[in-house]
DNA sequence: GTTCAAATCCAAAGCGCTTTGGATTTCGTT
DNA sequence: AACGAAATCCAAAGCGCTTTGGATTTGAAC
């Protein structure tokens, strides 16, 4: 029975080159066959335990781990999770992607998955999710940076392939698995805080519109200027992707104007920074000569102590909500998702801390 | 000979599902065998022109897309790439993570190759090479973020897994494929520039110096000192993980001593934002009150328009190289060597460039 | 019209795993 | 002691591709 194995034994290979030992190998040295060996390791409850003891024993001695081409050729499954970003298109998405993939990443890590990278524009995202889904070559995948009425959320229902979207396309929501921010309220929030300090001309510093969370965004600061019967002023209106630049360029035209804003609402931490920047340029100071509130995604390399370590009090003002955290969340719905897709569409949607930092106060009187 | 293939064809699989068609399929639709259809597809040279492009034809008539597990399991090769990463330890790395793989990804994805992407603290990383080149999961790594004499390397070469590791490990760097920028000319150019301007007292936020880079970096901004005459002063001197708050605190501590530097050299533009902002806090102006000079790994979400579009003058004078170039060339060394494991092991230094910004100046005179 | 390469194509054996359908053994019952 | 169900295990058939070793055909040379 064992001849043959034994035979391979003497030859050296493994314990010099320790080569990959397979099923068939492990099968012989226990005397078991391939199909045994394979449910004892796989769990499968018709193997006693006596014998899955033994052979779980021998597959870590002799160091035997399962050629994952092999089983996914079988099963169909690659425990892999496609995510396909454009890095280089809405380069803000950047150092959010780095945040969020370090918190799904974790949950992949612990449930035995990969994350498999594809970097590819907008507009060849539908084509590789249909080559992913096809190929088998992921068991599902995330969307990241929804547009408003996103197309590929249609062409992943059409596929079958699991997915689950981090934010929203569209008002409903209703035929997708998704996970977001109230970015409504949260801009809701922030603008009214300001308005109840006082502020009557309020700049909004906006990510993309097309995006659908910067849309949610605008629809919140929108509302409470309503609300409080404040007409809406273009001028003050600001929309791009958002980088530390932006920011600064845009803080630069509002200041300009001959009735500049005394408060300004941002939607990401990178933006503000620029906004800081240049207001320090003008002579200005952020919180005293105008009130700042952002959104702040608790970038990682931004806010080091959060918890523990440093309690500081933070700089921003802001609507805060942990991207990374988010991550975790998308990767587990996605899991579980994989695990039962006959499930009900499960979807969550989480509210923005607003903490008050060194950003805001009521304008200035002149 | 074709009666398969069109009794499954008249069922509807292929027109409605669009089920994924295999080689066989293929083969007895072109009434040619397996063998020649692969060969045909695969550019072998002993199949006749016509009939390859009767294949190829044929392949993409009938969206035929070779499963890359079977192929995986066949050939040993699994056209994917891994990046361990440990995105959660030492967060500075996320950043210039994301950028670094914007622009591996993008040569990998013009070479049909895939990014596995595996999150994990350094002391596990050994062991996940180890998995990653037994399971033969990835054709080759890369590797991030070495430390002076990291362990990861000799694994590797003993693992004979291909591999190219962005930054050095070593004084030699014999041993092992490498790209790296030239950190401690960087420095020490920075740093006497600054003494060139009259600075006699320079502070230095340096990153981990366990990592080789921050390693180097403090080795050139030493010599130059040490050229120019000046004592080192160790309450000058900073190291930590490369974030935002650490530049604040950093300088924060700098300010209060009873000596403050007049220059300050920043191992990142992160920290150099926390620079500005410590300054401006203490009613100090960068550039004017205390000079900076940052590394700038031309992150994309700080600065926009280098190539074209708005060519601003700066903000931080710096020493700059483009993360994201040096993923693009990482990535083709790698493939390089992937395609050819015997080819002599390269390497390649880059020089950083020197840009003068708004926030260098002579001291002042007091 | 042979002959012999060169050109072209093929059957079949893997690659390493999962899983179906059955065979064999064990063990409590009668 | 015999019986049937439960427990345990197995042989073999895929999964879809590559590749070896060989068969067949072609075409130029004699």
């Amino acid at each position: 029975m064992t001849r043959n194995f034994n035979a391979l034994w003497k030859k050296g290979d493994f314990l010099t080159t320790r080569k990959a030992i397979n099923l068939k190998m492990l099968s012989q040295t226990l005397g078991l066959s391939q199909t045994t060996v394979s449910r004892a390791l796989n769990g499968f409850p018709e193997v006693a335990e006596k014998t899955r003891a033994r052979v779980i024993e021998a597959a870590e001695r002799l160091n035997y781990r399962p050629s994952p081409s092999a089983a996914s050729l079988a099963t169909g499954k690659s425990l892999m999770i496609g995510h396909v970003v454009s890095l280089s298109e809405h380069i803000m998405i950047n150092p959010h992607f780095a945040d969020f993939i370090a918190g799904a990443g974790e949950v992949y890590g612990q449930n035995g998955y990969d994350v498999l990278l594809r970097l590819a524009p907008l507009e060849e995202q539908e084509r590789i999710y249909r080559d992913l889904a096809e190929d088998q070559r992921v068991d599902g995948v995330v969307v990241h940076g929804p547009l408003t009425g996103d197309s590929r959320i249609g062409i992943l229902n059409g596929l079958g392939l699991p997915f689950v979207v981090h934010g929203r396309s569209d008002e409903e929501g209703a035929d997708y698995c998704w996970m977001d921010v109230n970015n409504r309220r949260a801009f809701h929030r922030a603008t009214k805080f300001l308005l109840d300090l006082g502020h009557l001309r309020i700049g909004l510093i906006n990510g993309l519109e097309k995006m659908n969370f910067a849309d949610r965004r605008r629809q919140g600061y929108e509302v409470a200027l309503e609300e409080a019967g404040i007409a809406l002023d273009d001028r003050l209106l600001f929309s791009a992707d958002m980088v530390e630049p932006y920011g600064y360029r845009a803080t630069r035209a509002l200041m300009e104007l001959e009735q500049p804003p005394t408060a300004i609402v941002v939607a990401s931490v990178l933006p503000a920074m620029g906004v800081t920047r240049a207001l320090a340029d003008l002579g200005l100071r952020a919180g005293e000569d105008v009130s700042i509130i952002a959104f702040d995604d608790c970038l990682s390399f931004l806010q080091s102590g959060y918890k523990g370590s440093v309690p500081d009090i933070p700089f921003f003002t802001a609507v805060r909500s942990s991207i990374r955290e988010a991550g975790k969340r998308v990767a587990r719905m996605l899991l579980e998702r994989i695990d039962n897709p006959q499930a009900p569409l499960q979807s969550e949607l989480w509210e923005a801390d607003f903490v008050i930092g060194q950003t805001t106060a009521p304008p200035r009187r002149h």
